[in-house]
RNA sequence: GUGGGCGUGGCCUAAUGGUUAAGGCUCCUGACUGUGACUCAGGCAACUGUGGGUUCAAGUCCCACCGUCCACCCCA
């Protein structure tokens, strides 16, 4: 056992796992290119007041899960716990505004969070991010949810619940949050000592405490939805009006409120079975108010952010197929060192002819066919000293076992030839 | 941060407190010095997570630490 392990909370990703990997990736940027959606790639690391402010004080995230340090220079630096804040941030540097409105981004890599790792929960983990900056429509809300509806069909998925909720805006949530308080203060002696302390520090959470006696208080408390301004009921109930029209099912949570700072009006989240005590799959809603938080022009904004383990974690609960990764079709073997210099030539050939080729590297051919085996190889190119004095090689057909002999100089054309119609 | 379960070769698993810790998988070699998958025979590979303690004797009992898994908080 070497003496260095993995970080906790990190991964490995070993070949075996990665048909999974590429089968999703690939999967997920199709859609979003099909959806007019361009990819950004903004660094892993930015600093650490960006998400402080972005995210917000207030958060588990910033107050309790973000992977901080100083770099050489004593500039304090952050792993990004979120996309979302990068993103914008690139958006207001670059001077993207000058672009047709909206803008639709998407990105996929990892995040960090510095939490104690579980089933489903990782320190590294990947997330698809996908945002339509600059317009206030909600068929903006509703591209985006629609995004995360065609993925996860798109993976054949089964049993997912939409949740969905309005949080309001700068205008009508803080009246909101003043009938939330003044509602639990009513039944102060009543709720959970985490409860007592959301209500100081972050009132909207007491809405998904979990404690059993806290579940009446919740269930008395008045709903956001019934308190929301003109503007912010107006968005939501053409939203509605927009998924009814379609047929989408989803669930109406007066409880989903999420958990950072910058969400205005919509809110929502997937959950899927099969990942633990984790239910989420995807969260996402609208921030309307961040990018002026972060020095940019008052610029409404929605997107999501879906995890690629959980959803890589419910493919294996629900044995969702994914395509093996294409492996090179041919094998060079040969015996002895004077073939080694043809076996390499006819590698090169092969090569330039655009033909997935390896070299065996052993000596005995019986270990070159395992090789050749383990490899998944269709032909085996066999090289020995017979055949190179009459110039030729022998074809061994893996999957048959027959052999034929075909001349070296023609070689070439006949893989290509049986690549290109395949029996 | 808090709580619980579990730590034996790369992986899986065995070993009434008692010799040099056993087996399977994988990998390597060989069974016609030119033929894979099956079979057979060999072989590589573990100071039993780490450090203490109890004992004549510890993989086995006790303690601590570390790791891991699961759960809480919260989320992807």
């Amino acid at each position: 056992m070497s003496d260095y392990s993995r970080p906790k909370g990190t991964q490995d990703f070993l070949p075996e796992v990665q048909p999974y990997w590429e089968y999703v990736r690939t999967i997920v940027a199709d859609l979003a290119r099909e959806y007019g959606f361009e990819r950004i790639d903004t660094p892993i690391f930015e600093t650490t007041e960006l998400f402080a402010r972005g995210v917000g004080d207030a958060t588990d995230i910033v107050e309790k899960e973000m992977y901080s340090f100083e770099d050489r220079g004593g500039n304090p630096i952050t792993l990004r716990p979120e996309f979302t804040a990068g993103v914008v941030r690139a958006y207001i540097e670059n001077g993207l505004r000058v672009q047709p409105k909206p803008i639709k981004l998407y990105s996929i890599g990892p995040i960090f969070r510095h939490e104690q790792p579980q089933a489903g929960r990782f320190r590294q983990f990947h997330q698809f991010n996908a945002e339509i900056i600059g317009t206030p429509s909600p068929l903006a809300d509703l591209e985006i949810m629609l995004l995360a509806w065609d993925l996860y069909d798109r993976l054949q998925f089964r049993g997912l619940s939409f949740q969905l909720n309005s949080t309001g805006c700068p205008t009508c949530r803080p009246r909101y949050v003043d009938a939330l308080v003044a509602h639990y203060h009513t039944h102060q002696d009543r709720i959970c000592e985490d409860c007592q302390r959301r209500l100081q520090r972050n009132p909207l959470r007491v809405l998904d405490c979990k404690q059993a006696q806290c579940q009446p208080v919740i269930a008395a408390a008045p709903k956001i939805s019934e308190h929301l301004c003109d503007d912010c009921a107006g968005h939501f109930s053409e939203l509605l009006g927009y998924l009814d029209a379609l047929g989408k099912p989803f669930t109406l949570n007066h409880r989903l409120v999420r958990g950072l700072d910058y969400y205005t009006k919509t809110v929502f989240e997937v959950w899927a079975e099969g990942i633990g005590a984790q239910a989420a799959v995807c969260g996402g809603g609208r921030y309307d108010g961040l990018i002026a938080l972060l020095g940019g022009p008052e610029t409404p904004a929605v997107g999501f952010a879906a995890g690629l383990e959980r959803i890589i974690m419910v493919m294996e609960a629900q044995e969702v197929p994914v395509p093996p990764l294409p492996t090179p079709p041919v094998l060079i073997a040969h015996l002895g060192a004077v073939t080694r210099l043809e076996a390499v030539r006819l590698l090169a050939a092969l090569r330039e002819a655009g033909i997935g080729v390896q070299i065996a590297m052993s000596k005995s051919l019986k270990s070159q066919l395992r090789q050749a085996d383990k490899a998944a190889a269709r032909w085996v190119l066999i090289l020995g000293g017979d055949e190179l004095a009459r110039g030729e090689v022998t074809v061994r057909d893996m999957a048959s076992g027959s052999q034929q002999t075909i001349s070296r100089e023609g070689i070439v054309a006949w893989i290509s030839e049986q690549l290109q119609h395949p029996a």
